[in-house]
RNA sequence: GGGCCGUUAGCUCAGUUUGGUAGAGCAGUUCCCUUUUAAGGAAUUGGUCCGGCGUUCGAGUCGCCGACGGCCCA
């Protein structure tokens, strides 16, 4: 409200120039082709020379928003940006004639425009076009942020991305970012001869992951739907089906908390690779990771926080439970011993320690007090069975399973296991996962009985991986908060009052 | 969930220590200006100081409660 009562008057002097110009005919034209991006302009002429590029002659017809304007008594300079860049453009009254170039002065800010004209090159060698006909294509109504600064205020940044996207540069280039690293893992995947797929977003059992789903209702069946926690159940029912390889990017929900790590929606990259085991998938990931830096970065060295990790080196890889004896001091024996787990898990501020089973204990003892402290790329291996309800169990001990974990900088990035298809075993999980939450346990699965119907058909030997698309471009462009990474992030709606 | 910090003009920020009815730059408006580039020069408009309650003769400033955001911790 108090925005309102105080862009009152720049509004209002904004709308009367729309006025004006409804008055004039259609103010909102859509009969403007451009025919050049800025980019594309400096790339083919910025190394011209003057007189050169002045005998070619060259015509353009460039469109985008105002950004900078420089007017002078006759003639002014404005600069225009597109989605490629800025390009300055010259307006002088001598070539557009008086009365047009009045109007063109009625113009702000940004104002969407387009212009046609020829290029030249000013004293200072920069790029321009000179226009002899140009058009106002949409007003704006608004002010935009101040143009040094641009938008600071971070909140506002998230919830007007629009602004962010168009006053700073480096958030620009952080969604490009994203949607060049997304682009090529199709590539990868496709050119490796995976099948994209895309399976239900709405689930009516929740499952594929340990965590709470959304709750939503389906009017015509009257049930209830789970918005997805993972595509895991139903990407194995494809490979059962024959898909052998399959990927799929796509949205999981999980109904948890928010923070710099946590979107309450995020991307997953989920495959599955039929005749592959864990330690074959853990390869891939290195090859996958070393392939998109190159591809999308242009070298394998990625930065964050100032620390750089060269994805091209051969990753660390060290069970789970040494890695909690080599950060946190502790024997192994200590680990398998129950009074012993209780009294490490207690010192860390692990909750519900009573109810919780040994590899559940280990688990939150290595998230509580190591997951943070491995910052150099590091497979973690040899999960707890209790833990990993869809994981195949080792052949060498049955209390574990043949399941990774990568961590990069302090933060899982992927989740990978051999998949238990023992449809036997998997129904004996399933029935545990059933106990643990009626124990209490909320982020505990349910039995999903059509899935071992599927899994007595016979899934393949196969090996899967999630990887977290949000995180992987945090890494990626060297941002510290998954909210950088999401065009839109959850936030608090804003009180009413 | 806990701690700390922030919220002042459309935007970016001073002003809070030491209470005395708010200031700059950009944007806007008017004027000058035909190669500017964060264009420049002159003048000028614009405020529910996040919301509420309290202390006080007097609150942007002090106290309490709340909203939203950020950072750290669990």
């Amino acid at each position: 409200m108090t925005e309102e009562i105080s862009q009152n008057e720049l509004l209002a002097l904004r709308r009367a120039k729309l006025d004006d110009l409804r008055s004039k005919g259609n103010a909102f034209p859509n009969d403007f082709k451009r025919d050049a991006l800025a980019e594309d302009l400096h790339t083919s002429y910025d190394s011209l020379e003057k007189e050169k590029l002045d005998k070619e002659a060259v015509q353009v017809s460039i469109a985008g928003r105002v950004m900078l304007q420089r007017i002078m008594g006759k003639a002014s300079f404005i600069t225009i940006q597109d989605l490629t860049g800025q390009i300055q453009a010259y307006i002088k009254s001598d070539n557009v004639g008086v009365d047009t170039y009045k109007e063109f002065k009625k113009w702000d800010i940004g104002d969407v425009v387009g212009l046609r004209g020829k290029l030249f090159k000013t004293k200072t060698n920069e790029l321009t076009v000179e226009a002899d006909s140009f058009f106002l294509l949409t007003k704006s109504l608004r002010p935009l942020p101040e143009k040094h600064a641009g938008l600071v205020d971070t909140e506002q940044r998230y919830r007007k991305r629009y602004l962010d996207l168009l006053t700073n540069k480096e958030s620009l280039e952080v969604f490009k970012t994203r949607s060049k690293l997304i682009s090529e893992i199709r590539n990868i995947f496709i050119e490796d001869g995976y099948l994209e797929v895309e399976t239900p977003m709405m689930h009516p059992i929740p499952g594929g992951a340990t965590a709470r789903p959304f709750i939503t209702h389906h009017n015509a069946h009257d049930m209830d739907l789970y918005l997805r926690v993972a595509p895991e159940l139903y990407l194995k029912r494809l490979v059962i089906g024959g898909l052998e390889k399959v990927f799929e990017i796509n949205r999981n929900f999980r109904n948890e908390g928010i923070d710099t790590k946590h979107n309450p929606e995020f991307t997953m990259l989920e495959y599955y690779t039929a005749y592959a085991d864990y330690e074959d998938q853990m390869d891939f990931m290195q090859t996958l990771l070393k392939t998109l830096a190159e591809r999308v970065l242009g070298s394998p060295v990625v930065e964050q926080n100032k620390k750089k990790y060269d994805l091209s080196r051969s990753f660390e890889r060290l069970t789970l439970l040494d890695s909690i004896v080599k950060y946190l001091g502790v024997k192994k024996d200590q680990l398998e011993e129950r009074k012993e787990l209780e009294e490490i898990a207690k010192k860390l501020g692990v909750e519900n320690i009573k109810e919780a089973s040994d590899g559940k204990l280990q688990l939150e003892i290595f998230e509580k007090g190591v997951e943070s402290q491995l910052d150099e790329p590091t497979f973690i291996e040899g999960y707890p069975k209790d833990v990993s309800p869809l994981s195949r169990s080792q052949d060498e001990n049955a209390s574990y399973v043949d399941r990774f974990e990568l961590f990069i900088g302090g933060r899982e990035i992927a989740n990978g296991f051999s998949e238990l298809n023992d449809p036997d075993e998997q129904a004996e999980r399933f029935k545990q996962q059933v106990e643990q939450r009626a124990s209490g346990d909320q982020e505990a699965m349910e039995y999903d009985e059509e899935y071992v119907e599927a899994l007595e058909y016979g899934l393949p030997p196969c090996a899967g991986v999630g990887v977290g698309i949000d995180r992987l471009v945090m890494l990626f462009t060297g941002t510290s908060s998954i909210r950088d990474v999401l065009l839109f992030p959850q936030l608090k709606p804003i009180g009413k009052d």
